[in-house]
DNA sequence: TAAATCATCCGGCACTTGACGAATCCCTAA
DNA sequence: TTAGGGATTCGTCAAGTGCCGGATGATTTA
């Protein structure tokens, strides 16, 4: 969802459009003097609007304001916006990559060497993978950024580095709406038993292997 | 977020407004005739806003029409609407209730006896709270009925029993694209620094109490 | 203390919105 | 083929937006 939309949503439908506005500047932490020079405008404008003097301003005119809004905070560095949709730093996406045709999962396993810890079949085709760092992620990755995992194809096997329990990856695909076709751990500390339960409920196959990233990388790779 | 919201933010930003009507007018399935009707006021006015001859409606006209279609969809069964807002609660959610009004954070913490445990301000309002069982939201829970934790609004306060290490609830929310405006944790085992990391990522106080679940159902209940 | 900055209030004016109704057109079902 | 639902176009006009500039006041900064 576009922030732009988000905030003229609110302001249009708010029972007061001129608080809402003062609101949004407010958070944004721009002055009325601040925004009417950049739009080109009087304060007094602004005024009018906030105090609700203008009980139905037009939609150009709050697009205009919210447009203002963000270009602003976007010239200072975004601090506002960051948290809204943060930037895409990609040091947590290792690899990805899709195929233009199937490869069956079993194959995959057999030559990553990995081992299945949960009662799912592995009786599927995969058309893509990725190699994410599961730490990193999480702490970089906004919600739409997520799906930037899933490539063109959702029917695609993601690898997990740096997992300590394996529950954060299980519950980060637990809560998305896209579901890859299986999940491997690269390397885990331990598998807890919720992580085996829940790709249990969403039907996914839960693979730990041995080998490194790089390596698996080379493998997957040479698939295509 | 709420759908009059979503609707009114694209029409608003769009650079034909006129046609954004259009689009979800259709999308609802409800004629100019059955619209304008409904509204009160002739078709031609429909046609008008539709075909762009106004630039830049006012902001209670794109109010007074979402809220149109989205009362004509209710009043044939919400077809439309289940489509954006679905999901069935169930023993996962333990309590769940709106405001009509503004609520200081602050002085929740205060009620429930509360301890802030990141760096993130707690200057803020909320408008709703959640109580919900960790562990079995997130068994239980498809991916669109966690929409179903946010209730009629966004920015509230969500409560999580069943919190061992404080990492799972962070994640989903991390995951999830809409946000809360506070977390608490209730009666957590105890709180890990990833979990700390993410609330300050997401810019949401991470809040722990000692209080138990039906004690804080009473104290935000009281809060109407 | 003077000078900015930030915000509010208001009279005024050009232009647009918000709404009407009548005329016109395209379908489709009786 | 005729009626009616659905949509469009357009002349019209009261009401309201969009914007100005100037006056006023409260705080902050020099």
């Amino acid at each position: 969802m576009d922030i732009h939309e988000k905030i003229a949503g609110e302001i249009t439908i708010a029972d007061n459009p001129g608080e809402t506005i003062r609101k949004w500047r407010e958070e944004f932490q721009v002055s009325q003097l601040e925004l009417a020079r950049y739009l080109s405008i009087s304060p007094s404008v602004i005024s009018d609007y906030e105090s609700g003097r203008r009980k139905s301003p037009g939609v150009l005119s709050i697009k205009k304001i919210v447009t203002a809004l963000v270009d602003i905070d976007q010239k200072r560095g975004g601090q506002v916006i960051r948290r809204y949709s943060s930037g895409m730093p990609s040091d947590a996406l290792i690899d990805i990559s899709d195929y233009n045709h199937d490869i069956s999962l079993e194959r995959v396993i057999r030559m990553i060497n990995g081992t299945n810890y949960c009662n799912v079949g592995l009786n599927r085709y995969i058309r893509g993978y990725t190699i994410v760092d599961g730490i990193k992620a999480i702490l970089s990755f906004s919600y739409s950024e997520y799906s930037k995992l899933y490539g063109w194809s959702s029917q695609r096997i993601i690898f997990f580095t740096e997992v300590k329990m394996g529950r954060s990856p299980m519950i980060a695909i637990r809560v998305h709406p896209l579901k890859p076709a299986a999940v491997v751990y690269i390397q885990p500390d331990r598998i807890d038993e919720l992580a085996i339960k829940l790709a249990e409920i969403e039907n996914i196959p839960l693979i730990v292997t041995d080998l490194d990233a790089f390596s698996i990388s080379r493998i997957m790779a040479s698939l295509k």
